[in-house]
DNA sequence: CCGGTGCATGTTCAG
DNA sequence: TGAACATGCACCGGT
């Protein structure tokens, strides 16, 4: 029944990627008697030329059903030009490809049978041919009468390499789970007043008949006009569940169920395709390409993140991605938005007697768009052509929708331009002020608050009560705040290294912008620079410290200096009285600070305390996260210890706290009268003054509870004595208003006696230092 | 030991 | 109540 032919054709089965040196087979059976060539490997059919003439098309693009010899037509006028039915294989009813527009009169009394969408079919050109799975070939529900069957069966023949995966379930394309009816009991042909069998993929042909009959009860309307498939629905026909449809205006992101697949109707509204109108419009007007949207999904945090596995509706995936009978899959080709093609392991897994679909590997899709869990992703197909675009739409806090291949992403304002689309989060998030994705990643709460905030009004559009996304992306917080912290840290090391890195000697750099981001291009690799110290005089200036790789003599540089890897005391510019390893050294004071700060940089490196993190690394990668925030520059090796106290502060900060030295124990004597050792001592006194009082407070306290007789007044009593204990400042506010202003009045003092003006560093220095330590026990009291 | 893979289980939702 | 889906987790192979 078949002949093998040994040719240079190429399987157009994007998952297949066979080319000149797979066997094709004469194999599938077409009206005319001809055989249509089967890729050997993936069971493709080729198109031939043969086309055409097998459909028993005439050239007014009417056409006869295979089964019923009526006349079919979509009413589009280009496929009176061209045959653009999306089936093969000799049944009719179904959609057009042009226009996506059912049969015009819907008279096809065999749905689905053989019809599956070769993915980048084009028959117009000739260039792609049919994309069938092998297991489609065999298990094509048995429609009663269908003489053509036995003429089909032979395909067999094939044997081990076409051999059915689950031939004991004829008629069903899966696997023997059971979860889908097998066709062995043929379904009566529905009369389905709606578009159906235009499946791109699909069909498990017996259970789509079952929904799409399901989906007829649902007296869908389904518009069938001649229009593209990217206007608008009218209200009336989505306006089955509450929402898409029956937002208001043409700007709002609508929900349309898309045009095609299996049981369109079927697939819940939060899967459908949502675009603004004029997003529509300006889609179809920016492309000739027929863009279909088919679906979109909100990405769970699994999806997003790490490892890489895209969970997919099933209805959709069974609908619109190509049948797959085994787990392992099939690799799947999607372009993204920038026109870079991905190939993803579409699979699935056995799930309580059903399947769960999944895409493998789409970490690197996901990360190149800058998705996170709570953003969307929309997968499209352009037509013809059949190619799967996947989009996406970030969440509401930033409202930009990418997809299509294009940026169609039209504002609510202008949709003339490229940029943020009215969503419905979007319009939630006006009383969200502005956050920007960097914001966001590293405060999930906001996230949390913004985005549940926006699956609530999603879920009200899409008539769905969607408390499940919430609760998942709340779900989702631990691990994206983890992920956030861990990220810090990764950036904080990449860009102490990026500092590190000294374009080589004599290079001048090429600025090439990519992203609107300059880039600066040396030709020859970059070099390590030699890392220094930096650290602050009391007077709040700052220098750098570097060390001869001769001498190991440290020497005294400006701030602003970096020392290429190899750096002796001749290269010191800077200072020509120590530009000789012969010269000496600084004076022994001044070095101890550095030699310090270096012992305790080799020791924070080591990972000596790599088991717990002390106050002193939380601090410092606190400050370190606090400079990035704040865009401050990370270069400076040893900053963190220079201000290691005192996160809030920034570099150069002259306040008591940040000119301390890390440890926070003095070098100074006791008898020291220096602004910090002043300070200290003020602040203790402070201290001591206050705890004193405080003391005094509680005992009063406990002596008037104890004399009270009345139980109400006694419990009164009792909570006092617990806020106090829990927060002092909370019932003290009076008295520790009075100790500030002694302490201002004795910094007054001490600024004038001292000649420094730094009472207001002061002031936040000690309430800083107070709110550091709280911070930090909790943060201890968190990772205990 | 770590990361990937495959499956199991818990939760949510729709019929 | 069952299907769908999100995610946890055990197992296994590679380093």
């Amino acid at each position: 029944m078949f002949q093998v032919k040994t040719g240079s054709k190429m399987c157009m089965n994007a998952s297949c990627g066979s080319t000149s040196t797979v066997e094709w087979k004469k194999g599938w059976p077409l009206r005319s008697g001809a055989l249509a060539d089967l890729c050997f490997r993936c069971g493709s059919a080729y198109e031939t030329s043969l086309f055409c003439e097998t459909f028993h098309l005439d050239q007014s693009g009417w056409r006869e059903c295979y089964l019923c010899n009526k006349r079919l037509h979509c009413g589009c006028i280009a496929s009176k030009l061209v045959v653009e039915f999306m089936d093969f294989g000799g049944v009719g009813c179904t959609t057009c490809t042009n226009c996506h527009q059912p049969n015009l009169n819907n008279r096809g009394e065999n749905p689905g049978l053989f019809s599956r969408l070769p993915m980048n079919r084009q028959h117009t050109n000739g260039e792609s041919g049919m994309n069938v799975g092998k297991a489609d070939l065999f298990s094509q529900p048995l429609v009663q009468g269908d003489d053509k069957r036995e003429e089909f069966m032979p395909h067999r023949g094939f044997s081990n390499l076409m051999k059915p995966d689950n031939a004991t379930t004829t008629g069903y394309r899966h696997d023997a789970n059971g979860t889908h009816e097998s066709s062995s009991t043929p379904s009566q042909p529905p009369s389905l007043n709606m578009p159906m069998a235009a499946l791109p993929y699909s069909l498990n042909f017996a259970t789509a008949t079952k929904k799409l009959m399901d989906a007829a009860s649902q007296s869908h309307t389904v518009q069938s006009s001649a229009s593209g498939i990217l206007q608008t629905p009218s209200k009336s026909v989505l306006g089955t569940p509450p929402g898409p449809g029956t937002s208001k205006s043409a700007q709002a992101r609508i929900g349309r169920p898309p045009n095609e697949g299996r049981g369109r109707s079927h697939l819940l509204p939060r899967y459908w395709p949502k675009y603004t109108d004029k997003e529509l419009q300006q889609i179809s007007g920016n492309l000739n390409l027929n863009i279909v949207p088919l679906f979109e999904k909100t990405l769970s945090a699994s999806d997003a993140g790490r490892i890489g596995r895209l969970v997919l509706p099933k209805a959709c995936a069974e609908a619109y991605f190509p049948p797959i009978s085994q787990s392992e899959g099939i690799p799947l080709k999607i372009q993204d938005v920038r026109g870079k093609e991905w190939t993803f392991q579409f699979r699935f897994w056995p799930n309580n007697n059903s399947r769960m679909y999944v895409l493998e590997g789409v970490t690197p899709c996901i990360q190149s768009m800058m998705l996170q869990a709570g953003d969307t992703v929309t997968f499209s197909r352009v037509d013809p052509g059949g190619k799967l675009i996947m989009g996406f739409r970030k969440a509401a806090h930033t409202g930009v929708i990418q997809g299509c291949g294009l940026t169609n992403g039209t504002s609510n304002e202008d949709t003339s331009s490229s940029g943020v689309t009215e969503t419905p989060t979007s319009i939630n998030a006006s009383s969200c002020p502005a956050q920007t994705p960097e914001e966001l990643k590293g405060l999930p709460e906001h996230l949390n608050s913004n985005h549940g905030g926006s699956s609530l009004k999603k879920s009200e559009v899409n008539g769905v009560k969607d408390k499940k996304r919430t609760r998942t992306v709340g779900a989702k917080h631990k691990r994206m705040l983890w992920r956030s912290e861990e990220a810090m840290e990764v950036r904080i090391t990449w860009e102490e290294t990026q500092d590190l890195i000294r374009p080589s000697p004599g290079e001048k750099p090429t600025v090439v912008v990519i992203e609107e981001h300059e880039f600066e291009e040396f030709n020859e690799p970059p070099v390590f620079g030699k890392r220094t110290i930096v650290t602050s005089r009391p007077s709040g200036e700052q220098e750098r410290w570097g060390s001869c790789d001769d001498c190991s003599k440290w020497r005294r540089l400006p701030v602003e200096a970096l020392l290429p890897a190899k750096w002796t005391c001749s290269d010191n510019v800077w200072d020509e009285s120590r530009c000789s390893c012969s010269a000496p050294e600084e004076s022994l004071k001044e070095l101890e600070n550095v030699l310090r700060i270096s012992k305790e940089y080799k020791k924070r490196r080591t990972g000596a305390s790599q088991t717990v993190r002390t106050e002193e690394e939380l601090t410092g990668l606190d400050a370190l996260a606090s400079a990035a925030a704040l865009g401050d520059t990370l270069g400076e090796e040893e900053e963190p210890a220079t201000t290691t106290r005192h996160p809030r502060h920034r570099v150069g900060c002259s306040c008591i706290v940040c000119i301390q030295p890390p440890s926070g124990k003095g070098r100074h004597n006791s008898s020291c009268l220096c602004t910090v050792c002043s300070t200290v001592k003020r602040r203790f006194k402070t201290l001591m003054m206050r705890r004193k009082k405080k003391q005094l407070e509680r005992e009063e306290i406990e002596a008037a509870a104890a004399a009270v007789v009345d139980q109400e007044n006694k419990e009164d009593e009792k909570t006092g004595r617990i806020d106090l204990n829990s927060d002092p400042y909370n019932k003290g506010n009076v008295e520790a208003v009075g100790v500030e202003e002694k302490v201002e009045s004795e910094k007054r003092e001490a600024g004038e006696c001292l000649g420094v003006a730094q009472a207001d560093d002061d002031v936040v220095g000690v309430t800083e230092l107070e709110g550091e330590g709280e911070k930090v026990g909790e943060e201890s009291k968190g990772s205990s």
